[in-house]
This record gives C-alpha cells, structure tokens and sequence, in this order.
DNA sequence: TTTTGTATCATAGCATCACGAAATACATTT
DNA sequence: AAATGTATTTCGTGATGCTATGATACAAAA
C-alpha cells in the first residue's frame, strides 16, 4: 500500500543514500530511524517512508520489529537530469516561455494561475525566486513585469564581472578551507564527466556539477554572504545556462581547470588557485560573448 | 467619506510629492491623473485616492471637473521614522524578538501566526525576506530555524568584508555613472544631518540614508548584480544598524566622509573615491568590533 | 481632443475548511 | 534501555468563496 513518495521523501532519499556512501556503512549494518531522522533534522516519520523506499529498491532488507539492514551498497544519485526542486524547475518554464515570447512583458498573478494551472502559493514562490535574481518584479499596484535580464546580453557580462569579484576573492578569504570530503567527491565527479562520452542530455548534470564546484569553493571561504550570492550566481545561470552549446572539447577544457584548481588549493597555494580561478571565468566571459546573442 | 489609505496609496503618496518636487511643478499648475499613473506605472484609481488625500491635505486644489491644481509646494518626505514597508518592518520585530530570546531556535509557521496574529501569505513574505539575507531557513520537514547571524558578531565582519569587495569595485566599473539629480538630492539630505542638532531618534532616518548613499554608487555602476547584492546588504544591516550608539560626533565624520566621496566622484577622480569608500568601511568594520556584542 | 467622472471587471488578499503528511507521544517488542 | 510499531496531534498546503481595490472601458465635460 505505497502510497506516491511525498516531495520530501523525494528530497530526503539521495541523502540518505549520501549518508550510507560516506559514513562506509556495510551490509549486514542496521540502519536507526532515530539517528537518520537526527541527522536529516527531520522527524522518523518521512525517514521510514524512504527506508520503506529503499527496501523496495532492494538496497535494505526490511525485517519486522529490528528495524532495516543494509544489503547492497547503492550507486550514488544518478546524474541529476532536472533542477533541485519543483519550484526551480518551474522557474525554469516561465523563463523559458518568456524568452520564447509566449508570455507578455507584464502579467498578473492571477493569469499565470491560470495558463499554467498551478496553485497561488506555488506561483508566488516561484515569482519571488525569479525576483531575488532580479528577472521579475512586482509592479506597485498589481501584476509583475519581466525585467530584461532574460534576452539581454549585457546582464551576462554583468553576471561575470559580479563573480570575477567574488569568487577568486572567495579563495583568499582568510578563514578559506576545503572540506576533504566535498573535495573527494568532486574530484571524483569531474573526472567521471571526462571518463564518459559526451551526450547532449549531459548538460544538466553538467550544469548541476560546475554550480556545486563554484559553491564549494564559496562555502569554503568561510563567508556566508560570498556563498549566498553565488549561490544566487548559480540560480540565475541556471536560466540561461542548462543548453551547453559549446561541445565536448569545451567539457573538457572546463573540467581540467576545475581539478587543475582544486589541485593548487589542495596544495595550499591559493594565489594560483584564485589566478586560475580568475582566468577560467574570464574565459567563460569571453566565450559567451561570442556567442552570445 | 475618506476611507483608510490603502498599502498602494501609501507607497504612491511620498513619490507623488517627489514628482512635484523634482519636476520643478509650481503652485497653480495642474496635474493630471493620466501622466501621474503612466509615471507610477498606476492605473488612475489609486492615483485619484492619492490626489484627493493631498487636497485634503492643502497641498493640492480639487476642483471638480478641472482635476487638481498645485496650491503649494510640499515639503519633502518627512524624514523616515519607520522602514519602507510593512513587511520590512515585521522582519524587524521578529528579528528582535528573536534576539531577546522571546522567540525558540526553531519555530512552525502557525506558531509565529499565533503568536503575531497575522495571515499566512504576509508572514511567508516576512520569512522569504529574512531567508534572502541568511537569517532564517526553511526545515526539510516543517518549520523554520533562526540561523545563528543575528546574535554572531562574526556575521557582521563577514558583512564587512563582503561590501569591501562589491563597493569599491562598483566605483570602478567601467560604466560607472552618477545621477546628477540623486547626487544633489544626497547631498542635500547629508548637509541636513550635518546642520540639525543629533536627536537619538533620527538614527533609523540616519541609516535609510546611509543605505541609499551605499545602493545610489551601486546603482552607478550600471552592474545590476552589484545593485543586488548592496540592496541586499542594506537589508540585513536594517536588522543591527538601527540603534546608532556611536554618537553624534561619529555621524558628523561618517557624513563628511560620505560627501568627500561624493565630491571625488563629481571631479571623476574615482580611484580616489573608491579609496576613500574602502577606507569609509573598514573603519565602520573596525568601530563594529569594538562596540561589537 | 484631452481630461475627468462613473460604472464595470479583474485582481489580489483574506478567511475558512479539508486533507495528507510530518511531528510527537505512547505502547510494544527485543 | 533502546529501537520499532502505533495512535494522536499539529502542520502546511490546496480549494473555495468573499471583499476591497486596482485596472479599464465608456460617458461627459472642458
């Protein structure tokens, strides 16, 4: 009687399978509610919804009244092939219908309910996360306008110049550390993404990828507001970013100078880290520009 | 039978006399409603309401048929001894509750509903908003946590630091451009402060100045994620910087120093003045740490 | 023709209720 | 005692209807 995994649940399991990879947790090993629940800072309830999950997968032995064991240790999320959330994913479609002139430079709420058949608390969450990057705004009385960020190309630029300030600045921030874990594991994720032959439907998790490399090394700083704005960064390119239009021999140019970076840092030598960094994105800027529209 | 004036009418009625002022209309001259909602991006509805509220305040002439005449120039917008709107004002009192730990680390929304008696929409933008500046985050499940920046005095160096790296970089930005008219109307305001004997009570009008002296140069710098990001900043800094403790003599340097930016830019001596700014915000950084909890 | 006055429509916010699920307390088993 | 199973409470979301007011169309006056 499984009913359909809530969002929650949704969100809740790759992390428990993140749990189980990084903690070395063996077969034959029993799983707690409690401690999971602890850990996801969430209650046992939606826990033993995606431990329940979990040994339908076949991944836990489910045993009556001792609890759930681990049998197979599973495969690390697969390669996301959509954004994070539903809301973002969301954004995602209005943004595109916007540049696709489907959509008016100004709207009401009430319209887009309608079009596109989604409830209002919904709706306004997704339109205040397209406000907090500055692609709409509300109008003072009703409605909201689409600001021109989307089909103008000089906000590309402005995107770049904003993190040529930030992000190598995030590098020689005087608190900066890496986390060895997050290290490994994107390391580990890049060469992956060398190993493998290039598809067209890899550009989102490619997306999704760069976007964790640059907030890492923005978290390491160590400064909450150079994370926060680029995880803003992120979200914003998110929009524009997810067709890589610039083919494998691109891919793997990016993908060295990310390790080639982590490589310095690793080092401890942050100057270079952060000229590497520094350059990579200039390169990036330059790149958009041409082809920019 | 004048009904209450509505959050709009609110909002419209200060920016209603910014118009009269800065376009230089004088007394006897008509002003209609048209040209009035097409500048406020209005319709006449809430602009009539506006009209008719200043007629009642003799600042306007109604004469029916003929529409509103100006009978005398208003003063402009009496200095701001509140925030700019509700919601920025609610994110204050929780904010504060929270640091006179009248309020839990963790906290559900209906709880907070019950506790303030407001509705749920308003209260969701209220938590967006404190969410946007890292002060409060969403659970995974229910509920939302305060995060840790309000008490850390290392939240306000990080602050610090982060503003380092956009403002000066602001001045510097290839399309810097100053607006003739802000930079008179700044001046202005500063002059004021600078001639008015220091009340305690003019602190939160001290700092809406202040954050517009900061957003007006990242304004100039046509970068409009650097205007972001300084909005932003402004934002969360509403939450500590509204008790100026620092006395009057302090008002007097910040003030000056403000304008001897502001004069350095008007000669187009930027570095200069993205100099000055730098040097503007580390001594705030360093008085912060002393005076800091 | 332009602007105001007036009527009508549409919008956004609020209140209320219902429901699925998360949180929590208690019972039961190991 | 510690973990799981089960029941109860609380929470957050969606659906619906209502209302003040913002948007708009049309009439009337200047």
């Amino acid at each position: 009687m499984e009913h359909e995994p809530t969002r929650l649940q949704r969100e809740l399991l790759p992390r428990v399978i993140d749990y189980i990879r990084h903690r070395g947790i063996r077969p034959g090993v029993r799983l707690t509610e409690l401690e999971l629940a602890h850990h996801l800072q969430v209650s046992r309830t939606p826990v033993r919804a995606v431990l329940e999950q979990l040994a339908e997968e076949g991944v836990l032995d489910a045993r009556p009244r001792r609890g759930f064991v681990l049998r197979s240790i599973p495969e690390p999320e697969a390669a996301p092939g959509a954004p994070p959330n539903e809301v973002e994913q969301f954004c995602l479609r209005v943004a595109r219908d916007k540049m696709n002139n489907r959509l008016p430079q100004e709207i009401s709420e009430s319209d887009l309910m309608r079009r596109y058949n989604v409830t209002r608390p919904f709706l306004l969450r997704v339109l205040m996360q397209l406000a907090e990057v500055a692609l709409v705004e509300r109008k003072p009385g009703n409605g909201w306008a689409f600001l021109p960020s989307l089909e103008d190309a000089s906000a590309r630029q402005e995107s770049y110049d904003f993190r040529l300030l930030i992000e190598p600045a995030a590098i020689l921030a005087p608190g900066f550390a890496l986390d060895a874990l997050w290290l490994g594991e994107t390391r580990r994720q890049h060469e992956a993404f060398l190993a493998a032959p290039w598809k067209e439907t890899a550009s989102i998790a490619l997306f999704e990828m760069n976007a964790a490399f640059h907030e890492g090394l923005a978290a390491a700083s160590g400064n909450r507001y150079i994370l926060l704005a680029v995880r803003q960064q992120n979200r914003l390119r998110r929009f524009s970013n997810y067709d890589w239009v610039y083919g494998f021999e691109r891919v793997q140019i990016s993908c060295r100078e990310h390790l080639e970076i982590l490589d310095r840092l690793e080092l401890g030598e942050r100057e270079v880290g952060a000229a590497l960094l520094r350059r990579h994105l200039e390169q990036a800027r330059s790149l958009s520009r041409q082809f920019g529209e």
